[in-house]
DNA sequence: AATATTACTTGCAAAATGCAAGTTATTTTC
DNA sequence: GAAAATAACTTGCATTTTGCAAGTAATATT
């Protein structure tokens, strides 16, 4: 199995606009998309722990400026990978959303997960990884259907600062 | 299937030293890791590219600066994800490799590229990106036989600005 | 009508990124 | 052996991005 083709000769562009792609790779154009600092937290919130509205993610500890966050939905919007709807009876409120493309990120979280799990300190459990390593499938799964029933309860909690478990493995 | 436990208290933690970690989450932490506007793009690179040496990455036509490069290889180093070793024939050079740790990002690329090529416009054939996800555990497979086995040929081509059959498809 | 809530906006500071020239160590060329 | 070239950086400064903290406008509650 190999995909490469005869390499592209090299083409440096220097004073490019910055706006123009640098490259057709679509790990780059994702990384375009969502690859600052907040997108992906901002959707992983939305996805697994029941994040709707702007003040969800104001108070939810992880220190986001408010500028940053409203910057950010508005972009994610705009890239059709969120929605921002008024809520119907109560018009201060906004309600976010992911959109069909944006829950189709699923698996690029489950894979930082699981990563982040097997090669870092963190407060998740291990059972509950490597159940989701193991079942990856059907995680999806549950992740879909809940994202497409608007199931607000949190498929995830926030897993606090360091798992003890895994304090007393590293000793 | 549902993970969640009691959410726990909101703690806004105002003046936090910024080294601190904010969460335990496993996704907030690869991202810390890796999540800058280059560290992915290197890990792709090193991974599927064939790129070993920082002439490879400054010569790639992606724009990286020289500093920040340096720099990002030094931090991926640090963080166990890439080895730095002289080249023994040539002591001006450096090859740069992917630790164990740091093929383990394979999945979460192969996720981004093809959310990448399913929802954007890029560079990539979509008969390339439907192999790729009708048999993500052969290119697993294949991406790390070619790692171990230390191939210095690339697995995926720099892709072009625009595919053309996409280009035709979008009218 | 006063107060509180929600989602922002604003001006400015701090941090990150990038440019382009320069440096150091090493190899190649003559 | 000296000069030139190469490889991987370093540096000073400019630009961009991120963040702080106070403020604003619309809407709901009291």
């Amino acid at each position: 199995m190999h995909f490469a083709s005869n390499i592209d000769s090299v083409s440096n562009v220097p004073g490019r606009p910055k706006s123009k792609r640098r490259s057709g790779c679509p790990v780059s154009i994702s990384l375009e998309r969502f690859g600052d600092r907040w997108s992906l937290l901002i959707i992983r919130d939305l996805m697994v722990r029941g994040f709707r509205t702007f003040k969800d993610f104001e108070e939810s500890g992880e220190g986001i400026a408010t500028n940053i966050l409203t910057d950010r939905l508005q972009k994610l919007e705009a890239k059709g990978i969120i929605t921002a709807e008024p809520e119907e009876t109560d018009g201060r409120r906004v309600n976010y959303r992911l959109t069909e493309k944006g829950i189709d990120l699923a698996p690029v979280l489950l894979e930082l997960l699981i990563w982040g799990a097997r090669h870092e300190e963190t407060g998740a459990p291990c059972a509950l990884i490597t159940k989701m390593e193991k079942n990856r499938e059907e995680v999806l799964a549950e992740v879909r259907r809940r994202w497409r029933e608007r199931d607000p309860n949190p498929f995830l909690p926030k897993f606090s600062e360091r798992n003890s478990e895994q304090a007393r493995r590293e000793r």
